[in-house]
DNA sequence: TCTGGGGTCCTAGGACCC
DNA sequence: TCTGGGGTCCTAGGACCC
């Protein structure tokens, strides 16, 4: 194995990454008391802990902990749990997003708290653009964020692991990279200095099975991992791994990509709060499931050709397991809500067994196609007179939703409307102010 | 009692074809 | 004893990410 030496100085840095919208900040901005407190924003159904405020982390809170173990917590440290606002956390990243797409010309949104951005061609200072912005963010939105600057996605990535951690361990790295750190002012010993400092498994793109495995050769730092020959790399791991390791080394290997591409999978899946053994119940969660990755589905005007629904027990009980998936194919690739409820349907019952307590389903809409016809649209008269229906009611359903709120208007499955909802999500108190069972509704009314 | 949800990409292996 | 060789497509499952 060959060694680079890696030295950022001389690059150009096309990208930029930048952090921070820990859901347990959101809440802070709305809930001041909350700050210097240990806090927690629990998952649906309150199941286990999706975020963490330093103080959590301190009394050795991991993620994903579930909340029946840390509810002793509460009494004797003063844990704060919260249950899961996501459409506030929505909120508050759109509004963080457009602040920083104002720092170049193109931004990658990469999730809920994490963007991208193209700095080519950006001049001044970055570093200073960096905490400006940073500033800018706490001043306007209320969210504390880090931001790392790098020539590659991975080395971004990785400056920004930086900017996170030195104030969380101070003398890890230098004390100046705290919140903001730009690759491109260290000095090539300042450089090597940090890549040792940081382990393998930190390293975007190495997760715990690559870790390990790396670790057990002796590659233990960031620095190893980017003295690789890629080559070998490829041989001995996978093209995947290359790339990181090009990525460490300087070389743009994974590109940015801009918003506007619509997903290739769409999954709406759901824990159930207590299980759920009879398939009416499950008929009735899976309808809901589909009938909402569908919304989802027409929002980016795509259209799926296979619908995958999958049942299963729980992993963590000891009784017996039964987990299986089936995918369907639609007649022709569609984005109606009936077309997509029905196919679920049929891939429920056929992998349905009784005698079991099923924890879990989901929907997945499979192998996404651009231009679902859409009423109003071109093409749509050329459809037939079912399909236009049933674009006609998708329509109306996701007019009605717009307007007046998710669920003003949901599908039911047949002879069930207007039953409990087994998948109970705390959180949301609203109840829907109408049921329809989408069988049932005649043709000439929609 | 009680353990999230939503994605992406890659690979191996089987089916099928000539 | 000894059973071709190579290509494509599809799918299931693994690994990783936030």
């Amino acid at each position: 194995m060959k060694v680079a030496e890696p030295s950022y100085q001389d690059m150009s840095f096309p990208s930029k990454y930048v952090l921070r919208i820990i859901y347990v900040s959101c809440e802070r901005v709305f809930r001041p008391d909350l700050n210097g407190r240990p806090v927690v924003v629990l998952s649906n159904n309150d199941g286990c802990a999706i975020s963490r405020s330093n103080e959590a982390k301190a009394l050795g809170i991991r993620m994903g902990v579930p909340w029946y173990q840390l509810r002793p917590l509460v009494q004797r440290h003063g844990l704060v749990a919260l249950s899961a606002n996501f459409a506030l956390y929505g909120d508050m990243s759109d509004r963080m997003m457009s602040l920083l797409a104002t720092l170049g010309a193109q931004q990658e949104v990469y999730s809920i708290d994490e963007c991208f951005v193209d700095l080519a061609g950006v001049g001044g200072d970055l570093t200073q653009r960096g905490h400006r912005m940073r500033e800018q963010l706490l001043q306007w939105v209320g969210i504390p964020s880090g931001i790392g600057i790098g020539p590659t996605k991975t080395l971004a990535k990785l400056a920004n692991h930086i900017a996170k951690t030195t104030a969380q361990q101070p003398g890890r790295y230098p004390a100046q990279l705290a919140q903001v750190c730009n690759l491109g002012d260290l000095s090539p010993g300042a450089l090597q200095a940090v890549l040792a400092a940081t382990r393998v498994g930190e390293v975007w793109g190495v997760g715990r099975r690559l870790g390990a495995q790396l670790e057990a050769c002796g590659l233990h730092s960031a620095l190893d991992l980017a003295q690789l020959d890629p080559t070998t790399v490829r041989r001995r791991w996978s093209v995947v791994l290359e790339r990181t390791v090009r990525e460490l080394q300087g070389t743009a290997s994974i590109g940015l990509e801009e918003g506007g591409h619509g997903k290739r999978q769409i999954a709406v899946t759901r824990s159930f709060g207590q299980p759920v053994t009879a398939l009416p119940e499950l008929e009735e969660a899976v309808t809901v499931f589909a009938s909402r990755a569908a919304e989802k589905l027409r929002r980016q005007h795509g259209a799926a050709a296979q619908v995958m629904t999958y049942i299963r027990t729980s992993p963590f009980r000891q009784a017996s397991q039964y987990s299986r998936a089936s995918v369907m194919p639609l007649p022709r690739p569609s984005g109606e809500t009936g077309a997509i409820v029905r196919a679920a349907l049929a891939g429920l019952r056929a992998t349905y067994r009784p005698g079991f307590s099923y924890a879990k389903a989901g929907v997945l809409l499979l192998d996404l196609q651009a231009g679902a016809v859409q009423q109003g649209e071109l093409g749509f008269e050329a459809c037939t007179p079912e399909q236009r229906h049933g674009a006609r009611l998708s329509d109306v359903l996701d007019r009605l939703n717009q307007r007046y709120g998710q669920d003003t208007v949901f599908v039911a499955s047949a002879g069930l409307g207007g039953t409990q909802r087994v998948w109970s999500m705390k959180q949301e108190h609203r109840s829907p102010r109408y049921t329809t069972c989408w069988d049932e509704l005649p043709v000439a009314h929609a």
